[in-house]
DNA sequence: ACGCATTCAATTGCGAACAATTAAATGTGA
DNA sequence: TCACATTTAATTGTTCGCAATTGAATGCGT
């Protein structure tokens, strides 16, 4: 009666960290990342450097903005990583002659060329995973649901 | 019949940013930590630093190896970390006499007392969810094994 | 046309996160 | 006991992520 109160009570303590979902998406995270990590060196990208390179990869020469829109990120992060994607000859940034604000980020044929050695990551990923695509594909619904509402909640 | 056929490749697409449950969680990491953010700015903490607080509020004295066990975290991320928890007088750092490898962190009185002040955060993030707790456990716990199972690849 | 707000990228500063290495303490086997 | 491996934190260097600010370009209202 005793274990089985403090059992319960445990269970549902909010204060507790197995019980926060966040930690959840955060460690899940941080795993994800050590997942790719083996398989993205061998292409010379980090996680961010790859999410970006997978928006240019479906649209060429797009501004700055509309990368931190697709990736929830900012100038503060893109800027500089932008500028190592460059060092590294898979993108050129170029001010666009309409609207000298915006910085244009286009792909050059090593940029465009990494799309095929990269064919294989997703595939790993789900490997790794140890899970079926269908499950995988509701997992990501939810998730995406939950960070939408979340992300409504910020702009309020 | 080619639009059709075009959504349906789209939608399958593995290499496309929006079908990869990582981005999902990646994204979804971000989102709860702009949702933390003005929470625990009133208690001084970051959400790593959270984190931690919450390892020690449910066990304290325990030695760095131990918070990251259950953080997945290593000395590089820790050391610095508690450095600026100890400058903040929410924690001592001491080295244990019975084995002086180890680094002992305990909480001081005003880390115990952040304790409370922390007790209205996990509402105000149930809140921000906006879901019930069932599914927000039933997420979680999916989350969880699938993090799990990453790890395990990682150790192989 | 003018003043003024807005937009966009860059910059600065700080706090993670992690790989790789270092150094000290401990454990183990011969 | 002594040599050697293992464990534990700390350190160094690189890359994110974001808040806050800056500065230039653009848009808007009068």
């Amino acid at each position: 009666m005793r274990f089985s109160m403090a059992r319960k009570l445990s269970t549902l303590d909010p204060q507790r960290l197995d019980n926060q979902i966040c930690f959840a998406v955060y460690s899940a995270a941080h795993a994800f990342n050590r997942v790719y990590k083996p398989l993205l060196d061998r292409l010379g990208l980090t996680y961010p450097q790859y999410l970006v390179m997978l928006v240019l990869w479906e649209r060429d020469d797009v501004p700055v903005k509309d990368i931190g829109e697709k990736l929830f990120l900012d100038s503060g992060t893109l800027t500089p990583l932008l500028k190592r994607l460059e060092a590294a000859h898979l993108v050129k940034r170029t001010r666009s002659s309409e609207d000298e604000r915006q910085v244009l980020i286009a792909l050059t044929p090593q940029g465009h060329a990494l799309k095929e050695k990269a064919r294989s990551v997703p595939q790993s990923i789900l490997a790794a995973s140890d899970c079926s695509v269908a499950e995988l594909v509701a997992m990501k619904d939810e998730i995406v649901a939950l960070r939408d509402r979340l992300n409504a909640v910020i702009g309020e």
